[in-house]
DNA sequence: AGCTTTCGCTACGACTCGTAGCGTATATCT
DNA sequence: AGATATACGCTACGAGTCGTAGCGAAAGCT
């Protein structure tokens, strides 16, 4: 369901859950023959974040994760078709921790996912993978395609439920149109996410309370309204 | 000037414009015997420039741009210490060509910036280089300081002077207090910076004249404001 | 001149890549 | 049960890349 393309594939009888992480590459069509290891798929993906902690992207090798795992390297390549591929879902299952608890206020709740976000990008493994993989993809369509579903989509279900409650609140107004609601709520992810990327990788300096205070007060008040303060 | 880390250098006797470009290891710190040739140095920034658009980073190697720039690999080494250092300064260049002109209100200049970065990273070699070297400085303070020098500075050079003018016409306050105003071009530095680089490379979609226009009202104006049109 | 450094070239061991072949294990289908 | 089909671990392989070393020749500085 959450695997599009024709490339990766899903077991068909797993519970719901953990439908949306099993992206790999698809054994032949039949049925029939001895079944792929689900615990080599754990082992594998756990080696990989192990890896990335202690190599980082850039030394991490498809041998030294298969020696980790406890696993040939054959084994590996039956699965993903290489390094990028493996990483993205190794690294898909830490952005399903993000959560979104109600906070009660629209300022709060975006403090709330800024301060998330950022906790998320302090762990070494998504630091050194994620900027990496979205290099990768600037020249690989279906690479693309795997980040934005096992990654970039479930970071916007948070933009989303947000706004959602924000309008029940009567923070924010209903749109009328679909497709410009759509839209504003793209802006203001590429909004959200951008700024903390940015702010922690390239400029790196701390998302701390403060960076999401004022963040907060610039998304929401806007650059001409009078900083509250 | 530039360069304020023991492990680069800039030589002594330059027209100023280029001196921010030149980093790179420096050779002995004796002046004697024959100096590195400047020609090498333009042929192998060019064809790492290249070698970005034709193969992307991961496939760019270092024997490949000695190649096509008609160098020695020895050369490379001599200058630089690895492939992410040479593309850093291979790349830095290409943010000397942002220019601010000044668009008459704060709005305009905020959309021409926007743009600018943008078409900037429509270019393959910007595309696949910035992300990737990024993600190896996740792990690399050197790196990190020296594209801080090489390419960071040279966008928040745009900022502040769209800040400035801003003030000058009246429609942004003079902050009082030195660091909070620091603080705050940070703050626009990131939020712009992170919103184009997450809009254009992870997003993947493209930043034209409407979406600048969204995200400037919302800069402007913040989420709460009512949106113009 | 004499000294120093760079340059192009070749060669090298170490490492990684992705694949192929083998025998064995484990599932489904008839 | 037997046949079939696939996954698994293992070993081995050619190809490519890395970063360095050594050489003689070239080019500037004092």
């Amino acid at each position: 369901m959450i695997c599009l393309t024709e490339s990766v594939w899903a077991p068909p009888d797993l519970p719901t859950g953990i439908v949306g992480r099993m992206c790999r590459t698809p054994p032949p069509a039949g049925r029939k023959g001895r079944p792929r290891s689900l615990e080599a798929d754990a082992a594998i993906l756990s080696a990989t974040r192990e890896a990335l902690v202690d190599l980082g992207w850039s030394k991490l090798t498809m041998g030294d994760v298969a020696a980790r795992a406890g696993v040939a390297k054959t084994t590996l390549y039956r699965r993903w078709a290489g390094k990028s591929e493996l990483v993205v879902d190794a690294v898909a299952v830490l952005f399903d921790e993000l959560e979104l608890p109600d906070l009660g206020s629209l300022a709060a709740d975006v403090r709330g996912v800024v301060l998330q976000f950022a906790a998320l990008l302090e762990r070494p493994e998504a630091r050194t993978a994620l900027m990496a993989v979205v290099a990768e993809s600037t020249r690989d369509e279906a690479l693309r395609a795997r980040i934005r579903h096992a990654i970039v989509d479930r970071q916007k279900r948070l933009v989303l439920e947000g706004r959602r409650r924000a309008q029940e609140r009567g923070e924010l107004p209903y749109e009328a149109d679909e497709s410009a609601a759509s839209r504003t709520a793209d802006l203001i992810f590429d909004v959200v996410a951008g700024a903390v990327v940015h702010r922690s990788l390239v400029s790196a300096e701390p998302v701390d309370g403060e960076w999401a205070r004022a963040f907060t007060g610039l998304l929401l008040g806007g650059l001409t309204a009078p900083s509250p303060g």
